[in-house]
DNA sequence: CGGCATCCGATCAGATACTG
DNA sequence: CAGTATCTGATCGGATGCCG
């Protein structure tokens, strides 16, 4: 006997939400998918390639703090989730072309836009953290400590 | 005096694109921005407090293998990047909820549309992945294929 | 209940060196 | 130029235990 039931069925749908959620699995494939895109050189990498065809090289300076090793691998990541396209020409100095497939525009398009809300929010969102710096050590709660953090 | 140029000016904006690209700069504070908003967890949180207040052992639940470490570590993260609000009753048995800021409603709106498109997408991924998975072991050595998209 | 501190293993990520 | 391989340090992330 199964001992759990065969569907947990992750509870009633309840009044609540809009969100499908079975990404909230643990489980769910999309989790992969999410870490390689969310991945930090994924995100930069899908950005960049929004604007074209580039070459190992040219991402690798366009990019910038990224080693060879990362960039190759998140490459491979992003190509083997369909993201990317990899096109190698067999000349004598190595020339090999990355740029997104359909697919990969798609997810690049949704990428690029949150990593320009938070661009253009900078301002605001440093404004916040201030903020909340300032209202942190301005309630330490119970006083419990005299010296500063 | 400083030694290199005050504003680097990241080159020259050229005929290329419309990518703002201070957030390629390794030293642009909004990489640490996208950071937490794009860790493991964090994306999850954004999508879930999209629904509304939650509790702390409410998001434990419903964020499937999130530890209790790790969930307030994040929350700590998107709490200190002015993204979520943290409100505590005190109670006998603690009572603390979770919810967006305004900003925090922005940024999740944004995130929200990238985890629905994955979830939405994945029969499409998984494709392109066992696609490329084939033609990965069809061309072992030098096979150059014809990519087709 | 809602944390925080600690220990510890797994993974990430960089520097370096080497190959086609 | 475009990688691969390896070694190593940093960080992530989970389990446990304690406190308010």
């Amino acid at each position: 006997m199964a001992a759990q039931k065969a569907v947990p069925a992750r509870r009633a749908p309840a009044k609540n939400k809009p969100l499908r959620g079975e990404l909230m699995s643990a489980d769910c494939p999309s989790r992969d998918v999410l870490k390689h895109v969310t991945s930090r050189w994924g995100v930069l990498l899908l950005v960049v390639l929004m604007g074209g065809t580039h070459r190992f090289s040219d991402l690798r300076r366009t990019v910038g703090g990224v080693s060879e090793k990362m960039l190759a691998q998140t490459l491979k990541w992003l190509e083997a989730d369909g993201f990317v396209a990899r096109k190698s020409y067999d000349t004598v100095p190595p020339h090999v072309e990355y740029r997104l497939t359909p697919l990969g525009e798609q997810v690049g398009a949704r990428v690029a836009t949150l990593a320009t809300w938070i661009e253009d929010s900078l301002p605001e969102i440093l404004s916040a953290q201030r903020q909340f710096e300032a209202s942190a050590q301005a309630e330490p709660a119970d006083r419990k400590r005299p010296w500063q953090l």
